[in-house]
DNA sequence: CAAAAATTGTGAACTAGTTCATAGTTCGCT
DNA sequence: AGCGAACTATGAACTAGTTCACAATTTTTG
């Protein structure tokens, strides 16, 4: 969702041999947390399997969903521009198989492929987008309207269908729109009366692509 | 605020040169529109003197305030990076001297000056990081916290004393913590009875950095 | 300097959203 | 298969914040 651009993606086999002596492979379980937010960092993340959400939480275990992460995303790389610390916490929303690469090494491999740069940087582009368009949403939004765009979001195509699936529950709706959880229920509850979508189970399925979205 | 880098900081002579040619220098007035949300872009910008807002606006005269810029700071660079349209609208807080510069003359100089994309990244990665905390923010904050927070931020020393001085109108406030004006001034009341803050005329005066920010 | 425009200040009514409490469901596990 | 944990659902009481209305003050402009 943030960006589908692999960061690897079309290096030669020789440069990708000497990436890959370097990446570390690990398997996070649902609810690990795979980095912390005000860690000293030095390393780089791609998610190889499974989803991953990147948040913050306040001394009073609320926390808020700033972006989730799918497969061929990377994450982590912000202190490798700038030596700070981590901005926000990553953990697993399902079985993640992540694989992890040293800034030292990263940075090695920028330097024979100016074009890996180049991506960095649209990714950072595009994470900013999509940071400023999250803050015009909570400062004007109401609540309905942003459970609705988080669905349009978060869906992907499934049967020729818009379908939000798991991992997601209400709680973690509800930290992406930064509301309360019983508040994300009752939005849900009145789109489905409205026949905007229809809830199964875990999925959630958009029937009308006209989710009421109001300023 | 954003970022204390300029971006031409130290190239040498013949260099700024060869962008001083390209450069084309405009004032604005209080209230001018420098660049609109949805426009196809060509250029950057860089101010000179004066204070900018980034902001985005609802269909009703609504308003956030994504974050202000001050004399140095670049704006207007990430649809160089990722050819989308302006994704937020920028404002003269006060008369502004801004300099352009076209896409094509900054990626010939960036060519020459590799330096000049890595101030690029470092200001994005900046970037980044204040977003996502602004999504922190308006999450989990309530009023009073997130107008604390910007005061704290927007603050300059001024005689050994942390003040925040104009442009900023209380109604511009409101906009950049995502509240009423009304709020905004209630919170600015309680804040003086606390002993917090001092206000005169158009200036806000810190008396005690210990602004109450609760979760 | 006077009039107009913008900003600040505040009470009162209202409302969107939270919090709490509690029950029912589904999930995951041994 | 059965038990505990996590998730979903919903009503009721509460509260933080909005909106409206209007007055007072400050700033801008002809």
């Amino acid at each position: 969702m943030l960006n589908g651009i692999p960061l690897f993606g079309d290096l030669n086999a020789s440069q990708l041999d000497s990436i890959g002596a370097q990446l570390a492979m690990r398997v996070y379980e649902k609810g690990d947390v795979i980095l912390r937010q005000g860690d000293i960092a030095d390393s780089l993340f791609i998610i190889v399997s499974g989803q991953a959400k990147v948040y913050m939480s306040d001394d009073n275990h609320r926390e808020v969903i700033i972006s989730t992460l799918s497969p061929g995303e990377f994450f982590g790389e912000v202190p490798l521009i700038d030596n700070e610390p981590r901005s926000a916490s990553v953990a697993a929303l399902d079985r993640c198989h992540v694989q992890s690469l040293s800034y030292k090494a990263f940075k090695k491999t920028v330097d024979r492929s100016p074009d890996i740069a180049r991506r960095l940087m649209v990714t950072l582009a595009a994470r900013l987008r999509h940071a400023d368009r999250q803050i015009g949403t909570l400062a004007l939004m109401n609540i309905s309207s942003r459970v609705s765009r988080a669905l349009l979001e978060l869906a992907i195509m499934s049967n020729g269908q818009r379908v939000v699936g798991e991992p997601f529950t209400q709680k973690d709706l509800a930290g992406m729109v930064g509301a309360s959880r019983e508040m994300v229920n009752r939005t849900l509850r009145d789109l489905t009366e409205q026949g905007f979508i229809a809830v199964h189970r875990k999925s959630i399925t958009i029937l009308n692509e006209n989710l009421p979205i109001s300023f």
